[in-house]
RNA sequence: GGCGACGUGGCGGAGAGGCUACGCAGCGGCCUGCAAAGCCGUGUACACCGGUUCGAAUCCGGUCGUCGCCUCCA
């Protein structure tokens, strides 16, 4: 098997990819808050995390990925409060919205997709665990509302919790920050009521505009956001996972939080290898709900096909930035069908001996902290040989199969589309034109089949029917 | 202000001390009634200024610029 390296964020490095268990990986993603329709940057750590997961199967490594689901938020309150539907209702729609959003891109789905709601136990155990090792605590004085909108609230007594940071020794090492140099803003959310200022929320008190909240020792409530991973993630993988991934964006806090309350509570480390993928950008900055510069991920695949967003994704290596823009993914959509043109060119079965140094450069490529690039251009210069052989006629698309199915791309070499009985009169009623040499007729039948959705190729074997844009049905 | 990335040919985007990916677009050719698809050929790029070296786009220092995080964020 490859010696697979991948770049540890704690490390600050590649490094090789040694299993926790032999044989057997753990991938733990960050999946996306649901208030709404996810965007094209959300969908950058799914594709990149599901097709690390196929590639390391395809290594012979049996593989767990979880990506989680976050339906508590404050943002979930605050769009649901504007849409005037109760907050759990809108979570789930939204949930199920991003199943959908995802399903489309046909990268395979995560083998546990847990949601924060359906944690609640293992999440309150967990900060019952963090307050008994006094690395957690119970803040002195019942929340009265951060708007102060309602006097009743906390009434019923209940209580914020929170994760003391400087009990942590090893808080900061995952970022690479330290606890000096950083902003220690003021007037944030429950400050008042914190020991110290880096103290992040595990438990958040119920307040009056809150329709959702759960039991807990401290009263009614609701979790952190940090809190519910470390839980989720345990829950599931356990602890020192072999891979915890996610956006940049989230190493610090969520990333640096969760690793801190991991060790507090367990003593060891949350993840061994911590893995994560680089913003999409759009006009000049990050993609993101706050800035408005968002791409739906829905009409991204309705727009240009669900094999041209993959594409388009893996166009550059996860850890960089990837701008997007219409002309990317244009250009992702002609790569594509090239590929599925190549595909069209071959027979199925086996592939020449003489290309095998070509699919083990994608793999390697893959192995090499996943360069999705390099391994595009090992499929291209694998395409270009095989092409060259004999036209192409003779090569078997074993190879070519293999190394898109890890992509998640293998549709491509779909069996083509028959074409209605109807179609089929059409091509013979211009091939009878072109026999007489009447090319007027013969380019008008040509029009309408494109109508239809069809186009022609004359070639030395005669018409060839091609569907445009498969992907895109 | 602190921490960290990055600046590559028209565009996207790898790589990396000497062997100068790959794709898209363009151009020329073959094929074709014309197309389409395909095939062949074609572009000597690495922000700027110094330094190290026989040799740097790749290492070191500086300059300029862009971006991310430090607050919710994939």
């Amino acid at each position: 098997m490859r010696e697979i390296r991948l770049h540890d964020t704690a490390a600050g490095k590649v490094a090789p990819l040694v299993a926790r268990e032999p044989g057997r990986i753990g991938i733990y993603a960050c999946g996306p808050t649901v208030y709404s329709r996810i965007h094209l940057g959300n969908a950058r750590p799914y594709v990149v995390f599901s097709l690390m997961k196929r590639f390391l199967e395809h290594e012979g490594l049996a593989v767990t990925l979880v990506i989680n689901v976050t339906d508590v938020n404050d943002k979930i309150y605050t769009a649901a409060r504007a849409a005037g539907v109760p907050s759990a209702e809108l979570a789930a729609e939204m949930t199920a919205a991003y199943v959908a959003d995802t399903d489309a891109l046909g990268v395979g789905r995560p083998d546990h997709e847990p949601l924060a709601s359906e944690t609640m136990d293992a999440i309150v155990a967990y900060i019952q665990a963090l307050i008994d090792s006094d690395h957690a605590y119970v803040a002195a004085h019942a929340s009265n509302g951060a708007n102060g909108a309602d006097g009743a609230d906390g009434a019923d007594g209940a209580r914020d919790v929170f994760f003391r940071v400087r009990s942590d020794p090893g808080y900061g090492s995952l970022s690479h920050r330290h606890i000096e140099d950083m902003d220690q803003g003021e007037g944030v959310e429950g400050s008042e009521r914190k020991e110290d200022p880096l103290d992040f929320a595990l438990w958040k008190a119920r307040k009056a505009d809150e329709d959702t909240c759960w039991p807990s020792p401290w009263g009614d409530g609701r979790p952190g956001w940090h809190i519910e991973c470390s839980a989720m993630a345990e829950g599931l993988l356990g602890t020192e996972i072999d891979i915890h991934g996610g956006g940049s964006d989230l190493v610090f806090p969520h990333h640096e939080n969760e690793a801190a309350q991991t060790r507090a509570a367990r003593g060891s480390e949350l993840a061994r290898a911590w893995v994560h993928n680089g913003m999409i950008q759009a006009t000049g900055e990050k993609m993101a709900k706050s800035v408005g510069n968002i791409a739906p991920l829905a009409d991204v695949v309705e727009r240009y096909g669900p094999s041209a967003v993959v594409m388009y994704l893996i166009s550059g290596h996860y850890r960089q930035p990837l701008s997007y823009s219409q002309k990317a993914l244009e250009q992702a959509q002609a790569n594509v069908t090239r590929i599925r043109e190549a595909g069209r060119r071959l027979s199925r079965g086996p592939s020449p001996v003489a290309l095998e140094p070509l699919r083990d450069r994608f793999f390697d490529a893959l192995a090499d902290d996943f360069n999705t690039p390099e391994a595009l251009s090992a499929i291209n210069a694998w395409i270009r040989a095989a092409a060259g052989a004999d036209n192409g006629l003779e090569a078997g698309d074993e190879h070519l199969r293999e190394m898109l199915d890890v992509l998640g791309l293998a549709q491509l070499l779909a069996a083509p589309v028959q074409a209605p009985p109807e179609v089929n009169e059409l091509v013979a009623k211009r091939e009878d034109a072109r026999g007489r040499r009447d090319f007027a007729a013969a380019d008008g039948l040509r029009a309408q089949l494109a109508q239809l959705g069809w186009d022609v190729r004359d070639g030395a074997a005669g018409p060839e029917l091609v569907a445009r844009d498969p992907d895109r049905a």
